[in-house]
DNA sequence: TGTACATCAGTGAACGCGCGTTCACTGATGTAC
DNA sequence: TGTACATCAGTGAACGCGCGTTCACTGATGTAC
């Protein structure tokens, strides 16, 4: 599954390429053996041996789209001064990535729920864990002074996550009511409140 | 596409129930006709009548599953005597909705992005424009009395759905670490912090 | 440096399967007079 | 109340297509000595 020539280290992101292009083209239902063998000019026995079938492919995508997102993530996070501009910081990066990999975005956001994602468990928490681990170490101190609110344990996250995502999720989906820049505005402030512990900031 | 017999009334929530039914048992690329075909005991020529296509029943699902969830809500907040009360009622319909109803809001969530559903926006928006309205009505005075933040258009909505959403999803992917129960409790008074204005409010 | 060998990478014709859809038809229900 | 007719509902065999996958094979790359 991780090639050990180069030549297939090309081969493989031929591929992933292609899949993403055309996912982006023609949404969902076009991602298939045949387009995509068609699209990158490589044999299905290459992709078979690449990525073990479409399911493999779909999931090695995932993983390498998630990667992204996340690395975005974690730069504008330890970049932050603080716990509040952290927020703020996630915020900006979680929809400027959304909007200029908006095919990445899309698929991660679609591939929440594909059939083949847990049977690839291993291959993608492999590409999450170790940045998620990031993410908490950051978060950690913030917790531990008081600056932000200690909750049971992923509700945080989803304070944070959960209107960003769903933000992104509806302008993804074409809502003509949604507007990525104004949302960066404001939303953090808000954000802030929600997670904000009592104790005051160190600002 | 509305039967205009009984029969035809019974055939369609057959056929619904047998969709859902595969959904459920055997995730999302049992859904063929093939397999509804056979679950339900309807013919594949009555389907067609009913439904124009696999598409048309995928979209008539999704319909009618949001409505369900839409219900609860507006049922939900117009019951609450206050805004701060009407934030907690929303988040514990939804959380419960998703619990009571696993697959119905596992199928909302999953279908966002189907290839199929721009295709049978009219039909859906049908379903969902009327209750939204309601939702919208039972905001406004509270907006306009301060005790809501004013924000731009759909933000609102974010804040509030959005950390609700997200828990709803990880719960549905089988995500170990979220428990619904300690979301419903928590996350009420936080999403209120987010949303609620300068005005003190009434209580 | 050269040779032998193992492993990795890539090819593409061929396969069967089940998918979505069609259509000519029968039967049931509602309605006009 | 009875008859004729239009519409709605339902049947199921048949269709072609493209999907995912396999496999025997060739060629390229790396490695041991």
């Amino acid at each position: 599954m991780s090639p050990k020539q180069q030549r297939g280290e090309a081969t493989v992101a031929k591929v992933l390429a292609a899949a993403l292009d055309l996912y982006a083209a023609e949404g969902p239902g076009a991602l298939t053996t045949t387009a995509v063998i068609e699209r990158s000019g490589v044999s299905s026995g290459s992709l078979y041996h690449h990525f073990g079938g479409i399911d493999g492919l779909s999931a090695a995508l995932y993983g390498r789209c998630m990667a992204g997102l996340l690395d975005a993530l974690v730069a504008a996070l330890e970049r932050a001064p603080s716990a509040r501009e952290g927020v703020r910081a996630m915020v900006e990066a979680y929809l400027g990535f959304t909007e200029e990999h908006r095919a990445e975005a899309h698929f991660i956001h679609a591939s929440s729920y594909a059939d083949h994602l847990p049977s690839h468990a291993a291959l993608i928490a492999a590409e999450k864990t170790p940045r998620m681990l990031r993410i908490a170490a950051w978060l950690r101190p913030h917790v531990e002074s008081g600056e932000i609110v200690a909750l049971p344990d992923p509700l945080t996250e989803m304070l944070v996550i959960g209107p960003v995502a769903e933000t992104a999720r509806r302008w993804l989906a074409g809502a003509p009511d949604i507007d990525l820049a104004t949302a960066a505005r404001v939303l953090p402030e808000r954000i802030w409140r929600s997670v904000s512990g009592d104790r005051p900031a160190g600002r």
